[in-house]
RNA sequence: CGCGGGGUAGAGCAGUUGGCAGCUCGCCAGGCCCAUAACCUGGAGGUCGUCGGUUCAAAUCCGACCCCCGCAACCA
């Protein structure tokens, strides 16, 4: 079977907050994909990376008293190290003050303004540079932002670039027709659907550079800068060296995208109606992730209850926080994070589970001196049924499926008593299956906890199985 | 008539081509003793939000209503 090549983006973080456990789950769901298509040999390009301009991050920067230059640099790192963090297997880190970015999406701006969609509009509105975004009076409580009541509202009257969205409706709608696979799940789909079949406005797509300096500068027009999300979007593409026509864009465009449920207009409707204008081939996929709660409430900065991936993954583990957010929540609908679920399911399935079968298993192996030859994924029932939950995306059943396996080889040494035995052939014969059953976990678990299946791999790689370290300590 | 999600055992959830109501945690009883005080077996516990309809049969399909939670050109 000939190598696929698979290409997969996250959105890319605005850099003027921490990161959080809700990018964190977007970005693993993205890596288990990533990592899952690997393992069937595809050939993987995965991207995710930084957006850095636009009013906020300016005003921050000034705020701090340093550079823009150096308040995106030392931002940009805190993303870039949720790589190693959450150990993922990107291989691209794009970040939208990088050069070939820069030049990226000042082309992509000539190709929508060849194309016609690109005019110069004057306009009057109210701006809340808290949300980067102009606010319309109905969605103002008492002339103020709701989100950000203590920004002052600036009003701008000035002449703007727009892009003539409304010019794509109908070729959006029939995009969506034929491709019924284009956004997952339905419901979002759904609702993209619905939003665009009501109709469609321009929106405005550049600033005026002496109010807002920190942007991607014009084609052919020193006074305006683009507006952050004309020039985030292009990143997709300016990855993998757009507007060059290099080998990563033949071979990995289009892609599959993923994101959170806010961001669904930007992915599935305006970014779509960019590639169009600008005639680059629609996205392959975008996949609409939900959003997640701590302990039942909202996450937000004015509740001042954000939670750092890296927090977490100290003191747990990285492949703990993966598999919470992998089983615990699921992938499309918003899910709950609370410290109490953590550990009640840190002991349950991994301490008491996993870990726990490994350790009794390579320590019969171990102390009756066992040797055995195994095979890696040799159950390919097994694996294909965990494979066939990850083409849905629905992460949990896979993980329950691999969990039932774990659930049988206790039940099975619980029956057989292999400690009990005393012929060496006999404890063999009972103890392969067990040992072979884990190697074949550990070769699905690859995709979703990485650095344990490594470990396991490993361990059940010798002839002589030894015991260890334990997997996953319990948590008292 | 804005859009969408949800309401299933004490808690958290799964379960729609309609067919005996399931999983994890917790609780009770027993077993086992290789293992990380782990593992195995059994049990208690639910009028599947409410009301009505279709059907031999409804958590699942249809209609009305109640209650929570997001979103509303916007935050992952």
């Amino acid at each position: 079977m000939p190598n696929k090549n698979f290409y997969i983006t996250t959105t890319l973080p605005y850099i003027n907050a921490e990161p959080h456990i809700g990018f964190a789950k977007e970005i693993i769901n993205a890596d288990v994909i990533a990592r899952y298509h690997a393992l069937k040999g595809d050939d993987i390009f995965f991207n995710t990376g930084t957006d850095e301009h636009g009013l906020k991050i300016y005003q921050k920067a000034q705020g701090l008293g340093v550079s823009v230059d150096k308040y995106c640099d030392d931002s940009a790192l805190k993303f870039k190290v949720l790589q190693e963090l959450l150990n993922l297997s990107c291989n691209s880190f794009i970040r939208t003050t990088d050069v070939k970015h820069v030049a990226a999406a000042q082309e992509f701006w000539r190709r929508c303004e060849k194309n016609g969609d690109i005019y110069k509009k004057k306009y009057s509105t109210k701006y809340c540079v808290g949300c980067e975004l102009e606010k319309t009076d109905s969605e103002l409580v008492d002339g103020r932002c709701p989100l950000h009541p203590n920004a002052e509202l600036e009003i701008i009257d000035e002449e703007n670039y727009f892009f003539r969205f409304s010019a794509y409706q109908k070729k959006l709608l029939k995009f969506y027709e034929e491709n019924p696979e284009f956004v997952v799940p339905n419901h979002r789909f759904n609702e993209i659907k619905n939003f665009v079949a009501g109709g469609l406005q321009d929106f405005s797509v550049s600033r005026l550079k002496e109010k807002m300096p920190w942007g991607i500068t014009v084609p052919g027009d020193d006074n305006q800068v683009m507006y952050v999300w004309f020039d985030a979007l292009v990143n997709y593409i300016s990855c993998l060296g757009w507007p060059n026509e290099t080998a990563e864009f033949k071979n990995f465009w289009p892609g599959v995208q993923v994101c959170g449920k806010d961001n669904l207009r930007q992915q599935t409707a305006i970014w779509q109606a960019m590639l169009m204008s600008a005639g680059v081939a629609n996205s392959k996929q975008v996949l609409v992730f939900g959003f997640l709660t701590l302990n039942g409430q909202k996450i937000s900065k004015s509740l001042g209850n954000t939670i750092d991936p890296r927090e977490l993954v100290e003191k747990y583990g990285v492949d703990p926080v993966r598999y919470y957010l992998l089983k615990e929540v699921s992938t499309f609908e918003d899910g709950d994070f609370s410290y109490e679920k953590m550990e009640k399911l840190y002991n349950a399935d991994l301490a008491n589970g996993l870990g726990n079968l490994v350790a009794r298993t390579s320590n019969l192996l171990e102390k009756n001196e066992i040797e055995l030859q195994l095979v890696e994924n040799s159950d390919t029932d097994f694996s294909r049924a965990v494979f066939a939950a990850l083409d849905e995306y629905n992460f949990s059943e896979a993980l329950k499926i691999v969990w039932e396996k774990i659930k049988q080889s206790d039940e099975f040494l619980s029956q057989t008593t292999p400690w009990k035995m005393t012929e060496k052939e006999q404890i063999t014969n009972t103890l392969r299956p067990v040992a072979q059953n884990i190697l074949n976990i550990a070769y699905c678990l690859q995709a979703f906890l990485p650095e344990t299946a490594k470990k396991i791999l490993r361990q059940f790689s010798y002839a002589q199985v030894k015991k260890g370290d334990s997997l996953f300590p319990k948590i008292v």
